[in-house]
DNA sequence: CTTAATGTCTCTAGCAACTAGAGGTTCAAG
DNA sequence: CTTGAACCTCTAGTTGCTAGAGACATTAAG
């Protein structure tokens, strides 16, 4: 049985974020020393890393809670899973096309300045008209880390 | 002059987000009509469009709060301006390196799922095991959004 | 066996950047 | 003059943690 400092270096997760876990219901509550300490199993180690390792792929701690809740149930059909997964390609993809575009603004803007004075910086002339912006990048964001 | 729900319809910035910004003085403290309304000039216009381009290419609003001040002093270098706008830069470029990681284990666990049961998932295995893993991915994540 | 250092416990509050809602006031149209 | 939209303030919630206070537990050294 390990204590929850173990864990926590085992599976690369930091301590509160073990006690964040377990108050949310990611984590079962673990059982207790006789003074009252966690003390973990390897279900619950392979359950972290689970976690931690979707966390680190971006997945949501909700969409963590449905992966988990599925791989319960070894007998049905993946699909809802890979749904899980497609989804979140989705959002990273999305992501990625939104970056790249203000990767190019940002890159215009810097490389167009001629570095004098305030009064004549492309950066902030750029950020005072998104006219001056070759391309549309206007999109607010959704979570997705 | 304008009020808030006219700012809010011209710069695209919804109405609790403009006082938002005044409440963590971002904005100045609106000028007020007779029955206590904010009413609004061009500049705070201009204000917040600029924020709102900022806020759009990612920066936080602490870099928007340094860059509104740099913006108030026009005979001194831009240089400053500038290193915000590069270190975003990097922001964002370190971001899309990670996020193509993303991607690419992303799309390896869901076209190696033959799409079976949850027994067989290619998607689960892979969450419990970074080792199934091509590259690494492993680091968390930053703001940038 | 005592003491010191480290680890753990619970609880509360804070971060970014908003968003939502309650309950009340003001304004503009008809 | 009435109705309904827009506005006001205030509080609390979101996501996924992180930091700190003050108290108890465990372990290693002396
Ligand atoms: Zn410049
Ligand atoms: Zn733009
Ligand atoms: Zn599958
Ligand atoms: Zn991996």
């Amino acid at each position: 049985m390990l204590t929850i400092g173990k864990l926590s270096k085992t599976a690369g997760v930091k301590v509160p974020t073990i006690r964040y876990y377990e108050e949310i219901g990611l984590l079962p509550e673990a059982e207790r020393s006789a003074g009252n300490q966690r003390l973990y199993g390897t279900a619950t180690m392979d359950r972290l890393s689970f976690i931690r390792h979707a966390r680190d792929l971006g997945f949501t701690l909700e969409a963590i809670r449905d992966l988990l809740s599925l791989s319960d149930t070894p007998d049905q059909s993946c699909a809802a899973a890979d749904q899980i997964a497609k989804a979140q390609l989705v959002a990273v993809r999305d992501r990625l096309v939104r970056l790249r575009a203000l990767e190019v603004e940002l890159e215009r803007m810097i490389v167009q300045c001629a570095q004098g004075t305030i009064a004549d910086c492309r950066v902030i002339k750029v950020l005072g008209n998104h006219d001056l912006c070759s391309h549309e990048h206007n999109q607010k964001d959704q979570a997705v880390q």
